[in-house]
DNA sequence: GAACTTTGCTTCGGCTGTTGAATTATGACT
DNA sequence: AGTCATAATTCAACAGCCGAAGCAAAGTTC
């Protein structure tokens, strides 16, 4: 049943695609069925997890990785949904801040991440070594692919995480 | 440093959306340094793994998770680029046979995959049981994720993971 | 074999995400 | 004051993606 090196490494690229595949299905199952695009969704996350719920789209657009004409377009989308507001900052009144509104707080609750509860339900399962050694695997590969050439800043915040967690 | 089972799920869950968004980045660099955008390629990458480079519509729409129509607005793309061309099938005249060409083989072989040859040559200088935990740990994930719900073809033919293989 | 249903593909209109370039406003520095 | 840098927006242009509508070919039913 073990191949060769070879086929390790093609077995896992070919395991490493089926994940990404799985989740961009369900990023647009999410899309169709919640009312929120994926994009937006991520935004009214990072929103959620921060202290006081707000960012600036600097900030967003550095953290998603995206331009910030990117996140313009997308806040304006969220904000004429009533999901976020804008207000200049008062201390660098160049700055915007965004900040969620409890409906947006809803929408984020309420998302089904389908993909986010599969996991945690099956690695509910999973015996305690089994656990510990696919947190291991996991971290590791991370580690593999976004590295130094890519802004290492933490990725997301635990906020959206723990609110699976409650709702198990 | 071994938390809570709980912290072990969220630590998990950040580690694969790490994962997620590198990827998702490398995508977008291939995009603007490679002139073929990453649905492209995959169209491409996709027929390159078949037997004679040649695959319906339908079937690509099946195996990438997306409508006809949008396999269709792509093909438009690879045709006029000269990567594809298209025939109608011999025995299903409804049908229509997509069939990469030369060129378009040439740009699969040297699209620049960073990711992936940024994961072979990390895992290639992993110990062998390493390597093992590594694979295991991948396919139990992407078994998690990809369930029943989801059309579980083979996702990807191993054609351009091999080509990776030559260049190392 | 005529009428129908199904299947495969394309066309069309529309939405989202994404970007670079240009613009505006503000802050920072000399 | 003058210059430069930074934050955000606007604009024009693509790409991806979809559902609905249309069309052609195959299959089915009587």
């Amino acid at each position: 049943m073990t191949g060769s090196p070879v086929d390790r490494v093609d077995e896992s690229l070919i395991a490493l695609r089926r994940i990404l595949r799985a989740t961009a299905l369900y990023d647009r199952d999410l899309a169709s069925s919640a009312g929120v695009t994926p994009a937006q969704l991520r935004v009214l996350q990072i929103l959620h997890g921060r202290p006081g719920g707000s960012f600036t789209p600097k900030g967003l657009a550095v953290q998603m990785g995206v331009a910030q004409a990117t996140v313009t377009a997308i806040t304006d989308k969220l904000e004429r949904a009533g999901w976020i507001t804008r207000h200049r900052s008062a201390t660098d009144r160049r700055q915007t801040d965004v900040v969620i509104t409890d409906t947006g707080r809803a929408v984020v609750r309420d998302a089904p991440d389908a993909l986010q509860q599969r996991f945690v339900r099956a690695f509910g399962q999973m015996a305690d070594w089994e656990q510990a050694q696919l947190l291991a695997s996991l971290e590791r590969v991370a580690a593999m692919l976004d590295a130094e050439d890519i802004d290492a800043s933490p990725v997301l915040t635990a906020g959206d995480i723990h609110t699976a967690q409650k709702r198990h």
